[in-house]
DNA sequence: CTGAAAGCGCTTACAG
DNA sequence: CTGAAAGCGCTTACAG
């Protein structure tokens, strides 16, 4: 900046006002000064810029895995609604460990970041929460939920979608029903697995495998598990998945063990993810808009850090019942 | 860093020198004033740190669609490779255009990052290249690849890839073949287009739909060329698809059009996505090793922070192809 | 309208 | 071993 304020003989002052377009600096000298800045191919320094004004326009985006499809298409909605208002979102992948995500949220804030959307909440990660608070960066929470915590939140009524799928279960015949949730932790896979078990509750029936049901959110662990509860039951006749990548690996092992769906069994999974209406695979589902999730949490997070400090809100989006072959009547 | 200075009773260059472990600091007083600092809650600002030592030990990586399952993976990869190394990834989404690619590169740069991870270049990114250079910025290019950058860049032999496939085709008995590319800029998809035609050619065959084999890489662009192709050549019976996605298109129509695959047409997709050998799909498709692909380019870039500046490397790692359903003989 | 100066929060020669 | 001082590259009251 100063070799352009040498340049057009003025002070750096001056080429800071041109080049931010702040009154300060009449239109002629401003002209000369971004020419100049042009010439030489002036980059102003964000680092220095966001240290001396103290904020930054960035949004940090965690994701427990990145290559988990379902976050990166809320992902893409997170920056769809914030790049208009010229915000960048900056996502980080936090694996599996609470430190790392502790580390991550944190050196976001360290570099200033305006605010931060969590996706993988555990009670773990309450200690971060109250950092946050105490350094006042506004969070949002996305889809998984604390009890507790004065952020807005934004997700859907897992618990009633579960009723709907396994009412939806039940309807098509089976009373032999196995229950594959994820990880207990989770408060997405805990609502769905107590939607579950309500609705088997009403009609009378019990899970086979209860309480066993936890597990990962990976196709392994469908596998692994499919496997186990078939060879203890092989009369199943339903199996309800927490999400459609465990229906995958349930599949498989339908494969495997030569039964037909549904003929044989019944399956539904959970976020009609893109590949679970592929050609002949045909998943009962439950849609979740992950577009809009990412969308309204980027909308709630900017209005926080517009200066808004009403009330914590909770959103729940609606979701949709994807009724396919696999859940066919038999 | 003044307040724990001052109730440590020393300066803030000793405060410095504590928090950082360097020496010129008695073992007494640093443990003071990291007592202190511990106490305060100190976070030291990486805004302040980075803009003085001129470094950040972040690199970026720009991706065209965050929600691309392909990308995502190699986004894992770049970052396990990464994480021990003490560097944080920063991931974009630069959406397709040229000019919010260059823009959050740049915005990168201006944070003074230490390295980019490009994957999703084009001709027209040539620009970028040359700022980047001129920045002294070092980068890697990921899978697409620009003739004459001179930077490091790692991918597979998608030419040789798409022959293989394609002879597989050839001897599943198929003469009557379609082929559905991506976009044409892409080197990734013209050279596996290449393979494909090569092939094709040796044994006399030549795409129905030549010289229109281009295209996107989604399932409405499959679905969308598939169900051209096959009502102006009722009877194909193979489509060789330039990626795993496109061919999902292509079996959303053939299932619309009553068609079965592999007896009517058979199908291969490139990529191998996890859902390509889910269930029913078994879609035949060529393994990109992709979190090998993350991994290695993260290497790569690490080695040129590192100061070396030998020539361009250029790697490629195996491929394997998947001899599955969609390709059985009829 | 313009410029000199202070300051954001660190690090790092340099002198004691 | 310790501290005073300069400086990274900006922005922004403040005085002219």
């Amino acid at each position: 900046m100063s070799d352009i304020a040498q340049a057009a003989g003025v002070s750096s002052a001056s080429v800071s006002y041109a080049l931010n377009g702040s009154p300060g600096v009449g239109p002629e000298v401003r002209e000369r000064i971004l020419k100049i800045a042009d010439e030489l191919g002036f980059r102003p320094s964000r680092l220095a810029r966001e240290l001396r004004t103290g904020a930054s326009s960035t949004i940090g985006l965690l994701l427990a895995d990145i290559a988990n499809p379902f976050y990166t298409e809320v992902a893409a909605g997170v920056v769809a609604a914030t790049a208009d208002e010229g915000f960048e979102v900056f996502v980080s992948h936090v694996g599996g460990g609470r430190q790392r995500q502790a580390d991550a949220a944190l050196a976001h804030v360290d570099r200033n970041c305006s605010g931060l959307i969590l996706t993988s909440l555990v009670d773990a990660d309450r200690p971060l929460l109250t950092k946050l608070e105490r350094e006042r960066v506004p969070f949002v929470q996305l889809y998984r939920r604390l009890e507790g915590v004065s952020a807005d939140w934004v997700g859907i009524d897992d618990r009633a979608a579960g009723v709907e799928i396994a009412l939806h279960m039940l309807a098509s015949g089976r009373r032999r029903i196995a229950v594959l949730g994820g990880p207990q932790e989770s408060s997405a896979t805990s609502n769905r697995v107590s939607g579950f078990r309500e609705a088997l509750h009403q009609a009378g029936v019990q899970a086979l495998n209860e309480p066993e049901v936890w597990g990962d959110f990976t196709r392994q662990s469908g596998a692994m598990r499919a496997r186990a509860v078939l060879a203890r039951h092989p009369d199943v006749d339903g199996i309800i998945c927490s999400n459609d990548v465990i229906a995958v690996g349930v599949m498989d092992v339908c494969r495997e063990t030569g039964r037909s769906v549904p003929e044989d069994v019944a399956l539904s999974g959970f976020d009609d993810m893109s590949f679970s209406s592929a050609g002949p695979l045909q998943l009962t589902t439950v849609t979740v808009p992950r577009e809009a999730l990412g969308r309204r949490a980027a909308q709630l997070l900017l209005r926080r850090i517009a200066g808004d400090d009403g009330p914590p809100r909770a959103e729940q989006l609606p979701y949709e019942l994807r009724i396919r072959a696999t859940t066919a009547v038999h």
